[in-house]
RNA sequence: CGGGGCGUGGCGCAGCCUGGUAGCGCGCGGCCUUUGGGUGGCCGAGGUCCCCGGUUCGAAUCCGGGCGCCCCGACCA
């Protein structure tokens, strides 16, 4: 219900000159957003609408799989992020109060409500119990970037589960699931749920919502039946030749040949016939060797989830005193742990020596050295998914999370109950993030076209836009007027554009803002008693008969799902 | 945190190398014009040239230091 030459909603022909990704370009040209510092945004009037019609729906769903909203303060004691181990993260806003008090801004609240919990909770007949707010969240992140895509300061819809073991938590989990997916259909987005790092904190389970754009940060793999994050992908790979030849052991001469490449473009041979070895270093245990094929990469995440402790790539001069010279260093005579990645399957490999200039051909994996074999490398776009689809790799942003946090946050802050039996057990825990902002700018990425912004109805931040060509005082304008009445009496969102400036800017600023149906009022169409109705989607246009306007405009908003 | 770039009216930029009047387009205000895709004309307002210090008769410009912002990478419970 807005008139346009009363409304804070300044447009801009030219986008910011460092702005990069869509979103970004789009949400300061239609005047959603401002910046005020790094990754510091000011929502504008038309910017806070979205992001309030995706926190209803948010409230909406939560609480419809019983979860119960409350708030909890930004402005934290530092104590209970010391007993989490949480107030040495980096990220992590600290600060002091006036009488030298450590004070956090808190950048998730499950330390908070534990603290509650822990206090309140007592018997297994309070348990399950689940419990969100929207609040904002502070992270002083390393680099925010891409508008509001990655901010220091930014609200959040967090959810926290309280069960009594493992079971009731996979039943809090599987409804929050169920919500999420209904979320970001409601929402309009293209999504995936894909299997995500738990990382080392423990957690039995973690997923993430991801919706595809070229801004995102993340890579997913995708198949027919298959969403990983990349971090966590697992697929078979594509075969790689191995020449007969190779089965013949021999010392090959590689003088100054230290590279996959090198070798293999020096023996034309495909760099899947070599074995990449790297020397690591794991936490509380020595050197190891990680076997890799010679075109494939490591994926650090899974290396540290298969090893369950954290790892270094070992520096030259350990490598050099206790293996071999670097670039020619291999399994065989390495008296050292071997993880051999699950890819190099095959008879026989060519592999460093662990002696200068030189490489063995014929190596073959049990025979010339033992192994432990693990699943370490990085998939790539054509891999063979689990289900038999063809992996394919796309940027995507992450717009949710679920967790199972377990007894994480539950043991260190004392949160028990007592069971059946008056034993005192911890409560199982789960959290559950969504960022509005990255909902609504990841929609903007997903939909928008050469003009501008092209909401899904169910977050735009008008579903109308009414655009009176004719200036005050004008009699076509009166049609407007009415028309405007009229609709804002049939309760539909409107922005009327009854602004004096020309036709040309107040069409170019409708395409922008991306209401989803546009209704032009304009001499031309009252010419024959219609006005024209504009699906920003399609560009499909409707002539509608004056004196049906409202009706028809109100049906052809209800047959927009925003999909 | 490593690498790169940029700070000049609201926005986009030129000027800096070679020191001497701060300029252009858009936007903004007024008048006229125009009226279905940012119309055209005339007049006008608006700038601590990021900050501090130095060199100089004189600094947007040269030198030193600092701050801010953006991009790539690392990082991202």
């Amino acid at each position: 219900m807005t008139r346009l030459s009363q409304t804070f909603l300044p447009t801009l022909k030219d986008p910011p000159a460092d702005a990069e990704a869509i979103s970004h370009k789009l949400m300061v040209r239609a005047g959603l957003i401002r910046q005020l510092g790094a990754g510091l945004w000011t929502y504008m009037p038309a910017g806070w609408r979205p992001i309030r019609r995706v926190e209803g729906i948010l409230r909406e769903e939560m609480e419809a799989i019983g979860c119960q909203e409350m708030l909890m303060p930004v402005l934290q004691p530092a104590e209970a992020w010391r007993t989490t181990g949480r107030y040495a993260i980096e990220e992590l806003f600290k600060l002091e109060d006036r009488r030298g008090a450590p004070m956090v801004l808190a950048m998730t609240h499950e330390e908070c409500i534990t603290y509650h919990v822990a206090r309140d909770i007592r018997s297994y007949r309070d348990l399950p119990l689940m419990l969100f707010h929207i609040q904002t969240k502070e992270r002083d992140e390393a680099r925010p970037r891409a508008g509001v895509l990655r901010s220091r300061e930014f609200t959040m819809k967090d959810a926290y589960s309280f069960d009594r073991d493992e079971e009731g938590l996979a039943r809090s989990y599987e409804l929050q699931a169920g919500a999420y997916d209904r979320i970001f259909d409601r929402c309009g987005l293209r999504w995936y749920r894909v299997e995500s790092d738990v990382g080392m904190m423990g957690g039995s389970g973690a997923h993430e919502y991801m919706a595809p754009c070229a801004a995102g940060e993340n890579e997913v793999a995708l198949a027919p039946g298959y969403a990983a994050n990349i971090e966590v992908a697992s697929a078979d790979p594509q075969p790689v030749e191995l020449p007969a030849e190779l089965d013949a052991p021999e010392d090959l001469h590689t003088p100054g040949l230290a590279k996959v490449d090198e070798v293999s473009s020096h023996l034309g041979l495909p760099p899947g016939a070599l074995i990449k070895a790297m020397p690591i270093v794991v936490d509380g245990e020595g050197l190891q060797l990680v076997l890799i094929r010679g075109d494939h990469t490591l994926n650090d995440i899974k290396l540290r989830n298969a090893l369950g402790a954290d790892f270094r790539l070992a520096e030259a001069e350990q490598i050099e005193a206790e293996i071999g010279p670097v670039g020619y260093i291999g399994p065989v005579g390495a008296d050292l742990p071997i993880l051999k990645d699950a890819a190099i399957s095959g008879n026989s490999f060519v592999a460093g020596a662990n002696r200068v200039d030189t490489h063995l051909r014929g190596v073959r994996p049990g025979r010339d050295f033992s192994f432990e074999e693990v699943d370490v490398r990085t998939v790539e776009a054509g891999d063979t998914a689990p289900g038999g689809g063809t992996i394919e790799i796309e940027p995507a942003i992450e717009v949710g999370n679920i967790f199972k946090l377990g007894t994480r946050y539950s043991e260190p802050l004392g949160a028990t109950y007592l069971d059946e039996q008056g034993a005192e057990r911890p409560i199982v825990m789960g959290s559950y993030g969504i960022g509005p902002a990255r909902i609504v700018a990841a929609s903007i990425e997903q939909r928008a076209d050469q003009h501008g912004i092209v909401w899904p109805r169910q977050i735009a931040p008008w579903e109308l836009h009414l655009v009176s060509l004719a200036k005050a005082g004008e009699p076509e304008r009166e049609v407007a007027d009415h028309l405007y009445e009229e609709l804002r009496g049939a309760a539909a969102s409107v922005l009327y554009d009854d602004r004096d400036v020309g036709p040309g800017e107040k069409l170019t600023d409708a395409e922008l803002i991306g209401c989803p149906l546009r209704i032009v009022v304009g001499r031309r169409g009252l010419a024959e008693g219609v006005v024209e109705a504009t699906e920003r989607a399609s560009g499909e246009e409707h002539r509608l008969p004056v004196e049906e306007a409202t009706r028809r405009a109100l049906e052809l908003l209800a047959g927009d799902d925003g999909s």
